[in-house]
RNA sequence: GCGGUCAUCGUCUAGUGGCUAAGACAUCGGUUUGUGGUACCGAGAAUUUGGGUUCGAUUCCCAGUGACCGCCCCA
């Protein structure tokens, strides 16, 4: 006993060694977490809701790779933005070309759109993707280096309803996936034209009062004014509250592009709010933003989701001139709120019935009779593996299944199968093929067939 | 990128500058031969990594790594 515990120290104590060139950690990178079976009921609903909602609402699934130009983002997202300038995960293939993983899908969606020639399509072009983006920020409770987007881009349309529209469907696929108490913020941070006056505008104003801001804001006049406005500082949002607004300095037609939004907004009874100090991080956005909050309890200082338009990005990237509008959410933020509400989860259908086997011919008729089960759609549980109808029953009472199927070798030598009901304890001894119906008709009858979703 | 807090079995927790680092849950096995839930017994399983101080460190110090918090920013 002892000389079998001191072998097993030593063995670990040579492991290491032996790999001491190479050391293997095991661990997922820093911001990247495994999703879990435990937590795949949520990342299921997630996925049907939106999966649903998006066929609803006519949008098509477009799905393209993780790995871009690194030029395709750079140029779409800014420059200047922190996406750009310190968050993307960029690098050079063995064939020379600079790539990067995306950290986002919009840019994507814009090159399929234009390289597949999709503007022949009628319009809207409504597209709907998910999958994981990149940025390689500083990770904490809700942000990741590797997250989940599901996100919504329609492309053709400059019509406001289609803002409505957008903003409709995030509100929808958060309430339905559960997270009831939501508010939408909206603003206008006009088009090319008159964004860029009144930026001049704020500059200005904010010029004014410099000594009256804080540090960051100081610099933040330079790099990104409008962030000022975003300030938490007590003294800055002062300043702020009396800035001039982008709403008011909108031109005639994003102004009327906002105010028409806006009735349509008032249509649909959605709880949103206009927050003229909403500002995105993306240089393409045009007119029309906004975010999806949760207003369940305040602390949390993440939004689920956002978007807007990006009238001009299309153009610019080299298409035709395409009016757009996308919206994305995060899918993590989006679970984490799902669980603090208690919103239910997708209920993984479980079987409801075990196969147990006993003896090594048995043992063999047992993989042929599963695969007949499953051929019938009576989802099976079994543990092969597993000698004793003992072990076998314990494992089939931990599952929960309604009944057992028992083939021992008395059994398979007489095509037969034992039907053990797990409730009351009975048991009967049923021909191998009348079986499959049998339990059925049993499965029926129990009324247990029946999920939810 | 900057500042801070934390780090023990799979999970949740105890504990200590020095004998085999404790418990619960979970896992696996057993309580005779082909029958589950309870009970009892047993097994495996951890001091994040690397340095340093020390006769000796899981404990003290430094660094790395990671998680989380506050900035920056964002989904």
């Amino acid at each position: 006993m002892d000389s079998k515990k001191n072998a097993k120290k030593i063995i670990k104590r040579a492991k290491p060694e032996k790999s001491k060139e190479e050391p293997l950690v095991l661990q997922t990178l820093r911001g990247m977490k495994d999703i879990l079976p435990s937590d795949q009921p949520y990342w299921e609903q997630v996925r049907r809701i939106s999966e649903r909602l998006s066929r609803d609402y006519g949008f098509l699934r477009l799905d393209t790779p993780i790995v871009e130009f690194s030029n395709l983002f750079t140029r779409s997202i800014g420059e200047g933005t922190d996406i750009v300038e310190k968050e993307m995960y960029t690098f050079i293939t063995r064939g020379g070309d600079k790539v990067a993983l995306r950290p986002e899908l919009t840019a994507g969606n814009c090159r399929s759109f234009i390289q597949n020639g999709m503007n022949v399509l009628s319009k809207p072009v409504k597209i709907f993707s998910t999958g994981p983006v990149y940025r390689y920020d500083r990770p904490q409770e809700g942000r990741y280096r590797e997250h989940f987007q599901v996100n919504f881009d329609a492309f053709g349309e400059q019509d406001p309803i289609l803002d409505a529209q957008m903003i409709q469907i995030a509100h929808r696929i958060i309430q339905t996936l559960g997270i009831k108490s939501v508010q939408m913020q909206v603003n206008s941070i006009g088009c090319q034209v008159c964004r860029k006056d009144y930026k001049e505008l704020l500059v200005n104003y904010l010029e004014s009062k410099k000594s009256k801001l804080c540090q960051d804001c100081k610099r933040r006049m330079d790099t990104n004014p409008l962030r000022v406005l975003d300030c938490k500082e007590d003294k800055c949002s002062q300043v702020a509250a009396l800035a001039p607004q982008s709403v008011d300095h909108l031109c005639e037609e994003c102004r009327t592009h906002f105010k028409t939004l806006l009735e349509y907004l008032d249509e649909l009874d959605l709880p949103y709010i206009i927050n003229p100090h909403l500002v995105r991080g993306l240089d393409y956005y045009t007119k029309t933003v906004f975010e999806i909050w949760s207003s369940a309890e305040e602390g949390k200082k993440l939004s689920l989701g956002g978007g807007g338009r990006y009238d001009k990005l299309i153009k610019m990237m080299g298409g035709e001139d395409t009016p757009a509008i996308g919206f994305a959410f995060g899918v993590e933020r989006v679970i984490a709120e799902m669980k603090r509400v208690q919103a239910k989860p997708y209920k993984i259908p479980r079987p409801k019935v075990f196969l147990a086997q006993l003896g090594n011919l048995a043992k063999k008729k047992s993989l042929r009779l599963f695969s007949e089960l499953e051929k019938n759609g009576i989802l099976t549980a079994e543990s092969f593996g597993r000698g004793s109808l003992k072990s076998q029953l314990r494992i089939a009472n931990k599952l929960g299944v309604e009944f057992t199927l028992i083939l021992g070798q008395k059994e398979s030598l007489d095509g037969t199968v034992i039907v053990k009901n797990m409730t009351t304890g009975a048991q009967e001894t049923v021909s191998m093929d009348k079986l499959v119906d049998l339990i059925k008709k049993k499965l029926k009858a129990d009324n247990v067939v029946v999920y939810h979703n």
